[in-house]
DNA sequence: CGAATTTAGTTTAATCTCAAACTGTTTAAT
DNA sequence: ATTAAACAGTTTGAGATTAAACTAAATTCG
């Protein structure tokens, strides 16, 4: 067995997690502030999943990509196919599936909303060094990784 | 205007986003689902300020603290009365303030807790190397204090 | 084949948060 | 002193998210 973590370390994990719920929870809000369309930010995100990732998916691997359960991502969608930005419709090969498209509106609206974002990014880029952004990066990968695998009894996200 | 920066620093600042945003999601939930007595983080990290910060706040320190808005902070600390774990007063000396302490009960449903937090933390210190998480912090105290001075023009796109 | 199980997605109920409107109190200005 | 402005806290309305229950389709396997 690890020793067990001194006071001081736990301290500083938990000041860890404060500061990221407190991060998440600004920059939500600027984020959707900012957005064009009304977007939210985990709309804005599944835009931005198509370009990046795949021109194609079902609802359930955006909700596991998101790491958000199956009922949020069904209402996630449901806005975004309100708003005509992906096309939802049912799997030919497989009548439980559903495959969800970017639609060219969606694509014009996500590049509108990549511009409305630049100014928030470029000025926190001004104001915290962007190697230490770098240097974050693969160290919140292995938190959420954590996180990820910690968790149990599924409940069918 | 700032000097531009490259696409490949945006990517990382949106990934940056990204991933705090997942970690807070994920953290909250295990931290939901170990607490007693049906704490919410938020009511938890209430109680922690009590125990680290002051032994008395008036609403609007805490939701200024926690970067939340009064109603949500009226919202917390209504659950936290209603539970027995804080005493929410009129302040004698000004009678649009009020008054919170942490109640003997609070004090023990604090202590329970943290125990119960515990293995998380502990868990993760093992995954992740502390030393890691300690230089995480001023960065993400940085970003933080970015993200509450920041204010941005909606006029941008 | 057919029943049981797993899987994909939706719906429901509860709770949280924000933004904005609203009370009531204190302070400032004239 | 009066009136206006700022401040502290609450309420309201809308939207997001979770967990769990639910529908329906595919798979497993006896």
């Amino acid at each position: 067995m690890p020793r067990q973590p001194s006071a001081r370390a736990l301290d500083h994990a938990y000041r860890f997690f404060n500061e990221i719920g407190i991060i998440a929870q600004l920059s939500a809000n600027e984020m959707a502030r900012v957005l064009p369309h009304g977007l939210t930010p985990s709309q804005f995100s599944v835009l931005n999943w198509f370009v990046r990732v795949d021109d194609e998916a079902t609802p359930g691997r955006l909700a596991t990509a998101f790491q958000v359960t199956k009922g949020a991502m069904t209402n996630t969608l449901k806005r975004l196919e309100e708003k005509g930005f992906v096309s939802v419709s049912p799997d030919p090969a497989s009548g439980r599936r559903k495959l969800v498209h970017l639609t060219a509106a969606g694509r014009t609206a996500r590049e509108a909303a990549v511009a409305a974002t630049f100014p928030l990014l470029a000025t926190l880029l001004e104001a915290v060094d962007r190697r230490r952004i770098d240097a974050m990066l693969p160290e919140l990968e292995a938190v959420r990784r954590f996180l990820d695998e910690a968790r149990f009894s599924g409940s069918g996200s």
